[in-house]
DNA sequence: TTGACGTATCAACACTCGTTGATGTATCGT
DNA sequence: ACGATACATCAACGAGTGTTGATACGTCAA
């Protein structure tokens, strides 16, 4: 496998993918105080079971969320670390702007 | 506090659904120096005129970015107050949680 | 007016994504 | 062992989303 470049978009992009998502965003709200069983938010959600685990696969796979088995029971919980960083690309965005209105080289815009 | 809809609104739902595609973090990213017209990102971005359109009024309709016109070209901008409510949003999601280890009442998790 | 240019909108298609129901896997209690 | 519980995975379907090419709209220059 080539070295192919990482695109540090890339896990930036699949993690605001994970959150927009209306269930998605709802369970990393719910998960806000402290980690959860997914029986827990089946309750909270009011979400089939193979539907939610859909979704928490993907909040996973993005990094979002983490999880650890205790018996029966899956815990998930947030990762901080992958909130902070899409905090950080976003005020990455906003920062690197003077907000001048159209500071551009005058005369036209295209050729 | 009767604040018992901690529903993910609409708003930062579809705010976070705009940023959440590449073509579309993209533009994001290109217009965070200043505002730049379509033919600009058009060349930057390699896109067929149509496509970018398409994005533009997906970013335009969440209130990420606001448009201008000045004679035949259309300037785009971001909208700092957007972006800045998204990171509020994960603020709120980090700050709320007290990261302790399962802090459940003891016992099962499900009845 | 005419034509050229920049941008938006539309219809059709293709593809991705979320939902549902069934089945599979792991753990616990008896 | 067995059955029950908690969760994951799969296949099929429907719905939503992005792309493409054509067309429409607005502005400017000649």
């Amino acid at each position: 496998m080539a070295t192919e470049t990482p695109l540090p978009d890339a896990v930036a992009l699949q993690r605001f993918q994970a959150v927009a998502e209306e269930t998605r965003l709802r369970i990393v709200r719910l998960l806000s105080p402290g980690e959860m069983c997914v029986c827990e938010l089946q309750d909270e959600l009011g979400a089939a079971q193979s539907r939610l685990s859909f979704h928490l696969r993907k909040l996973k796979d993005a990094g979002v969320v983490a999880d650890r088995r205790e018996g029966r029971w899956v815990y998930y919980r947030l990762v901080p670390e992958a909130l902070e960083e899409m905090r950080m690309v976003l005020a990455d965005v906003e920062s690197s702007g003077a907000w001048e209105p159209h500071a551009r080289r005058d005369g036209v815009c295209c050729d």
